[in-house]
This record gives C-alpha cells, structure tokens and sequence, in this order.
DNA sequence: ACCGGGATGGGTAACGTTACCCACAACAAC
DNA sequence: GTTGTTGTGGGTAACGTTACCCATCCCGGT
C-alpha cells in the first residue's frame, strides 16, 4: 500500500497524492477532494522512514532522564497537546538518569530517527555537545540556564524557587536546614543545570542570613532512593538538621521513608519541602510542601517554540516560568 | 556523513561497509577492523530512515496508556535492560488513556515508523485490531488475558491477585468490600482486558464468600482522580462500605484523599487495598497493602520475546507471572 | 489573432541503505 | 589437470517519498 497505489486508484499522479499530503501548493480542489477519497478508502498511511529521506518525519523526540519521575508527564501533554494538531507525533526515550553515556546514546537515537524537532529535559551533557545536535535538528533544551543562541530555554526560575522554599523555612524559625542535592556523573557539570543552581541558591539564602554554618547538602540524585539515602547521611551529623530542603518531590519522598524508619516525625521533629509540586505531594498523607511550577505550561512552550523552528525561525528564544509555593503539613516551626 | 563516505575512507564498497554494521557474513577480520575504524574516525552514524527502506529500523516501540502512572517504568526498564545488548533502542508513545481513538493513532505512529517491534501495554483496542499490526509487526501484549496465534501475551494472573487482596479484605472480616474499576470508552470492551477482569474476579469472590449483596463497583478509571470520585460516589451509599479495593495503586493514592477529606480514617473506619505495589504504595505515610506483580521481569519477558520474533519465530507464547500480596498498614478489620 | 501569466498536473532524479546476485581466488579432492 | 567448494568482496537495483522542473490549459488584455 504505497502512493503508487493511491495515485493509480484515484488515476493521478504520484506527485498529485504527495501534493494532497503535504497541503502543498498546486492542487485544485476537485483533485484534492479525488485524492483524499482514495486515500480513505484504500487505508493509506504514508511511511515516515520513506519521508524522511526527502522531507519531514512529523516526529517531536523527547528526551526524559526516566519516567519514574511524576512532574514530566505535565510536560509531555502539554507537548503533545501543542503539537497534535499540526500532525506531529510525539516520541519518547529515556535518557538513563545519572550517566551521561545513556544519554548521549539516546540522544543519537532520536538524531538518528531523523525526527523534526527535539526537547531535551534537564539533559546533563555539556553545552558545546547539545550545540552540536542543535546544529542539525530544531532544539528545545529545559531546565538549564545557560543562554544560547542556537537552541531555545524553557526553564524555572531555580533561584526564586529556592529563595521561597529555604525563606520559608527560615521564616519558621529553622537554622539546621539540610539540602538534599542531585550529583550527576558528568565530568564537565554544567554548572547551569537546575539542581547546581538550586544547590547553589541553597547556600546562598542561607549564607544571607547568616546560617553558612548551618549548610549541609547530601549530594545524591533526585529519586526517591537517592532522597533516601541522603537523608540518612545528614541525619548522622549531630545536631542533625531540623529540616531539609529536597530539590525535588521524588527525593522528598525518599526522605520521608527514611525519616519515619529513624523514628522522626513529620514536621513535629524535622520539616520537609520539596519541588515540582507533583501530584503525589497533594496526597492529605504526605501533604508535602513543596515549589510548584507549571509544567504543562512550559511542555505547551516547548512545542510552539520547536513548531517555529521548524517553520525556519532561527534566532533564540528564552521562555522562564515564575515558581510558587505551597505550604503544605510538612513543614513547621522547629521543636 | 553517508555509508559511502566511510566506503571510500576505508577503501572498500558500499556493500562491505553495510555487511560490517549488520555482522553480516562475508566479512573477514581484517575488512572488519578497516571499516571500524574508518567509522571511528568519521564519527559516522546509519539513518535509521534509509535503514527503514530497506532492513530494519533496530527500534522497539512501547505503547503505554500514559507515562503517569508509576508501575509502568518497571516495564520499560526491564525491556530496555533486554534489549539494549542486541543494538536496539526504545521508544515510547502515549495512547492516551481512556479513548481508544487516541491509542489507535499512536499504534498507527508506530507502524509507520516501522519499528521492528511494539509491546502495547493494556490496549484497549479490539482483539481484531491488535492482530491486524501483529500481521505487519512482531508484537507483544501485556496485560491481556485472551489468546492469540499472532501476537505474544505477558500478562500477571490478575484472577490470582484479586483473589489475594479480596481474601484479605474478607479474612479481617469485612463484608462491604466495594471496589474501584476502570471504565473504558470503547464500544467493543474486550473482556479480557486487565480490569475486565480484577472486576470481574472481585464479584465472583464476593459471590463465593455469600457477599452479593455486597458487591459496590465504581466504575471510573485507574488514575488518581478516578480513585477520588470512584470513592465519593462509593461513600454516598448508606450503610458505607468499610472496606475498597482499588484495581490500581494509582486509584487507591485517589481513595486516600478522598477518604481524608470526608473525614475518614484509614485503616480504622474504611480499609483500603491497591494494585501494584509501586513505590509510593511502600511510603510508610501511605503504607498501602497492594498486590505485587514483577514489572520488571514482564518487561524484560515481553523483550526476550519480541527479539526472538524478530529473528523469526512464527508460535506463539504466553507468559504468566504471578502475584502476591504485600499486606500494609492501610488494611485492618473493620470497626 | 496573439501574448503573458497564473493555475494545475505530471515526470523524474534523487535520498542512504540493504538484499540479492555474481566474480574471483584459494584450496582440497578426485 | 579438472572439478567442486568455501571464503571473500563488489555491483546494482530496489525501497517510498518528495523537490525540482517542465508541460499544458485557460483566461484576460492587447
């Protein structure tokens, strides 16, 4: 089932059908209208891979560090939302999380596939690398900060997320506040990636007011057994902290499991906040404090800013979502 | 950057160059270290499009009802695990939940992209429509109970698994168990399906256990909203049921804030029971009995499986895990 | 009657890769 | 010496689609 055909049953010519496909320019609408009936009743689907060699793939390729995450799927139905409509699908591989070697590979997977544009989430390989893949296909890189004049920004403002997380916590009266840190296994460490800057801005707030001693950061990833973990390494500091700023949900949770088995409650021992806001973090049992930002804002931003590329804009757009926060029962003013 | 540049670097034909990438025969060692090198050292890459024209695309596609729900990343990662090693990379496309409308075109992506092989997770599609793309493509689906001589099936005994987590519920003593199903949008309904059948399995137990009169169905969808109005709807019957059983953890998170809101305490007035044992059921502050299934071994299952079609095997298998039950602090007897 | 130009449709050469064949050399068996 | 056989390499025609170009036709203006 080719436009072969397509073009000998509705007896036109192969170019008439790939016109009729395209919306492209020279078609009257006596043959268009030929065209579609024989399109419908044959059942033809045009094969991307044949496409791809001459044109479009109507492909989007997202690249997620995993999907256990539950702030991306915001993202992605805001992409797929946008895109939908212009007849493009949406494809997407997971990037291994903390190595930068699985990422690279899936990266390529998604180049390789020829896919008409690609957003990068939170991606951990070096500028001059996405520079590279951004070179060939239309890009969209999200969460990191960094400017650049061949792909397209969608982030968070990290620091003001931070500020209103770590404010918060002083303003109830914490001074042992403890962050738990995402370490990625690149050797560059782009310092513009979203958890360096929450890091960072961590111990910015709290060296403003005065607490530089106080700094404590567990550096292990965003997942729940990375939260996990990092909070028993500061747990073991004597005084061990009050509370702990987690740079993400997925690590909040991690950190309530592991405070619960040491035996500390929540937030009457120890505070917690998180970021993302995910879904989870409403739930009235854990009722997580935590930094909201829009995700399927920024995923709908994505899609339009990598539609516009692919229609040939070439200079660089620079799209920030200002964070939230909501306060929720987990945190509280220090025993 | 083409399959001829690397021909001409290294010396030798087109041909050659192609039987080396595939570990074709007819290649001696010392050729095959040429054209390795040769590829080295360009930094060549095949296009997965002009592959697609000819042989194969070494892309598995996965089709997930929607990337939310947090036992699904289990699946994947064990099919990425299996199938890494051979060369072949991952994608995944949404279908969309609850339309059948929207899965279909997501299948349809998938075949057009001409991957070598699909696994569908739970497709609400009719059995005709499945066999239809297992014609074209090796596939493989989960979480359906009917057989086919076309396609291979991974699937969990959810008889088994309700069965465990009703009995439970029945062996504390209570008698108004209610339950949480999906309700899906298609005409067909193929009984088959996974929830089909853990309601189905939920009134026979009941049944069996002299508990008709009991039986409460919600009929909403395995998502965490759908567990929050399954519930209100359940709590509006007089007497209230004491006890739910939610067909997926994802409803049960759902029941939790719904029961929370109505003022209800958990586990003393209304148990509640999920089902997957995903991660955020362990949480100590959701602490939620669940049936356990092993994601991660359907996965890897559903990759051996889909390999071994590729390279030609016509049968057709079923592959059964079983599950068990992971007793938590959200179930107790009745008040 | 002639010309110009817009609208409409088709012919055809790519795109990069692989499957299928054939050619040749080296060597063993008669 | 002839005949297979095996190992090794290359030539070439597809695969399905689109971009580019060219051929008509029709109409209005001179």
């Amino acid at each position: 089932m080719t436009i072969t055909d397509v073009a000998s049953h509705a007896q036109v010519s192969t170019t008439a059908v790939s016109k009729v496909l395209r919306n492209a320019y020279g078609v009257s609408p006596a043959m268009r209208d030929r065209v579609r009936a024989a399109i419908d009743e044959l059942g033809y689907r045009p094969q991307a891979a044949a496409r791809a060699m001459r044109g479009r793939t109507f492909t989007i390729g997202v690249l997620l560090p995993h999907i256990r995450n539950p702030f991306f799927p915001d993202i992605v139905d805001g992409m797929t939302e946008q895109v939908a409509d212009a007849g493009y699908q949406v494809i997407m591989v997971q990037g291994g999380g903390a190595t930068p070697t699985a990422e690279r590979r899936a990266i390529e997977a998604l180049v390789d596939r020829q896919v008409d544009g690609i957003l990068m989430i939170a991606p951990l390989a070096s500028r001059t690398q996405l520079e590279e893949v951004a070179a060939t296909t239309p890009t969209v890189v999200l969460g990191r900060h960094e400017r650049s004049a061949v792909y397209d920004s969608v982030l968070d403002d990290d620091e003001a997320g931070t500020e209103l997380a770590v404010g918060h916590l002083i303003a109830l009266g914490h001074r042992r506040i403890a962050h738990i840190a995402q370490k990625d296994g690149s050797r560059s460490r782009p310092a513009a990636l979203l958890h360096a800057i929450r890091a960072r801005t961590y111990e910015r707030v709290m060296t403003e007011h005065g607490l530089a001693d106080h700094i404590a950061v567990a550096a292990t990833s965003y997942t729940e057994e990375g939260g996990h973990r990092g909070t028993r390494q500061l747990l073991a500091a004597t005084p061990r902290p009050t509370a702990i700023f987690a740079g993400a949900d997925m690590a909040a949770f991690g950190a309530l499991a592991a405070l619960h088995e040491a035996g500390l409650r929540v937030p009457a021992d120890v505070s917690v906040a998180g970021y993302d806001n995910t879904s989870m973090a409403a739930l009235a049992h854990i009722s997580l404090t935590s930094v909201d930002q829009d995700g399927a804002i920024m995923g709908r931003t994505a899609g339009r800013l990598l539609l516009e590329r692919v229609e040939g804009r070439a200079s660089s757009v620079r799209f920030v979502v200002t964070p939230t926060l909501v306060p929720r029962a987990s945190t509280a003013p220090p025993p």
